[in-house]
DNA sequence: CTGCATCCTGGAAGATACTG
DNA sequence: CAGTATCTTCCAGGATGCAG
């Protein structure tokens, strides 16, 4: 950033950091939901494959090595035949999943109103055309 | 929650759906950023370009028009010269910023944490090759 | 069983220019 | 001031096949 160039709304800026840490975790489009899935204990690769419906194989790779990259998750390999990897969440995550609990609440509680809200927009949009 | 211990399929999916419900409506790269810096009341549209570092005029445009159809913000035209347009938060938008506030707060945790794993994954990584 | 390598596509987002 | 209209670029994510 350069001299020159000061950002006067210092204020959204201090509070974008941190915002865009969680949105970068979590952002993919699976990472929340395999948070979810793993949240019960160690569970196997397949486990999570089978219980995380219209996962890829590679997205769930992936997906797994990003929430392990960032400590969200422990990988456990036992060498064995056939092998066997277990997946489970830290305590950050685990803490994590508490917070995401009242963004579920919300949308829960919220649903109706936002599809009637979107409908109503929609409609009025259609209208106009 | 079913009664059993393994979640099968059903059971991620009955806490999916509330999930991606979020995630759709939150997900781009600016929404969350236009709750925050519309949160104070009501801003203007220049307002909130300036307050935002970074986003251009049209992801602006965008990302207003997808949190009105929404309904998670309101948009107030004054027919006046020159033109004066006004964003507003409606209540569930301000419940969902309350429920976002945990979520930083985690991430304002746990950064350095995060930060250390991620140096760790990458180090490993790097001796491996 | 647990992955990795490759190819490919849709859509998000940036750059730029114009307007009531 | 508050937008629209195009064009283009980029990459997350899907499909498929192979492998230790």
């Amino acid at each position: 950033m350069s001299r020159t160039q000061v950002p006067q709304a210092s204020d959204i800026v201090d509070l974008a950091c941190p915002v865009r840490e969680v949105l970068d975790r979590v952002a993919g489009k699976w990472s929340i939901l395999v948070i979810i899935a793993a949240a019960h204990g160690p569970v196997r690769f397949t486990e999570l494959e089978r219980s995380i419906a219209g996962i890829s194989r590679r997205m769930l790779t992936l997906t797994l090595r990003n929430l392990e990259r960032d400590g969200l998750l422990t990988r456990t390999v036992h060498p064995t035949v056939p092998p066997k990897v277990e997946y489970e969440l830290t305590d950050i995550a685990r803490e994590l999943r508490e917070s995401l609990l009242s963004l579920t609440d919300w949308a829960v509680r919220h649903r109706s109103t936002i599809y009637a809200a979107r409908s109503a927009y929609d409609a009025k949009a259609a209208e106009n055309a």
